[in-house]
DNA sequence: GCCCAGGTGGGTA
DNA sequence: TACCCACATGGG
């Protein structure tokens, strides 16, 4: 049954590849700047998120010190094009202070710190949820943790390969027990999946058309 | 003008 | 626990 999944998710995968190539994420330079867009991104189109983070690099505000600094009302400014500003620029200020408190700023520390540990402690930062989270260990960190989002969920039970009301965990557990536990394969895997959701899978259209997983089950949402 | 986007936390039953 | 909602800009 194990291999059964893994076969399958191992298919998809290679399909994925196929039809839409190396996606190359995460589409930011460095650690820190990867963890920024993955708080600003939350809810949000990637290229709003790029006219924020445009904006801080140009007056260099993508450094932990500098953001700790700057005032609320200014960092504002600066991410207004990712929206829900006024939420995000809390957020912003709240993960910096994280980092100069468990690591004094210095993303480095952060690799004498085991995956579960650093997931525990992300967890517990206001603003921080799984999602965040997990794409913060994996694409900033380097570390195989699968990130599960909207598109996964939907093009995964469009096709019957989860179950309408599984959560978070429940749908992270179901890649992270059945595939390698690999970075690259992770990190390809989810942005693939994004891929897939935004030309196909598409929450107005439950049809495949020329869905490169078409040869999978599949049907409109269920519940 | 309407829908959607690489979520999260707080409130209510 | 399980929904429901606010949060906001920008593109199609």
């Amino acid at each position: 049954m194990k291999n059964k999944k893994r076969r399958i998710l191992l298919s998809i995968y290679k399909k994925l590849y196929t039809r839409f190539g190396p996606q190359g994420w995460w589409p930011a330079r460095g650690a820190f700047e990867v963890m920024i867009g993955a708080i600003l991104t939350q809810n949000t189109a990637w290229p709003n998120v790029e006219k924020a983070i445009v904006n801080l690099k140009r007056d260099k505000l993508l450094s932990v010190r500098k953001m700790l600094r700057v005032p609320s009302r200014n960092l504002k400014a600066y991410i207004r094009p990712s929206g829900f500003y006024n939420e995000k620029a809390k957020k912003l200020k709240t993960f910096v202070k994280f980092l100069s408190r468990f690591c004094n700023g210095d993303i480095n520390r952060l690799r004498v710190y085991d995956t579960e540990r650093l997931r525990k402690e992300f967890l517990n930062i206001k603003g921080v949820g799984p999602e965040t989270a997990d794409s913060m260990l994996l694409y900033a960190l380097n570390r195989p943790v699968f990130v599960v989002d909207a598109y996964t969920k939907r093009v995964f039970l469009r096709h019957k390969l989860i179950s309408g009301n599984a959560g978070y965990d429940e749908t992270q557990d179901f890649f992270m027990s059945n595939l390698p536990k690999k970075v690259k394969l992770f990190n390809e895997y989810h942005a693939l999946i994004v891929a897939v959701g935004k030309n196909h899978c598409k929450k107005t259209n439950p049809f495949c058309g020329d869905c490169p997983l078409k040869t999978f089950k599949h049907g409109k949402d269920v519940v």
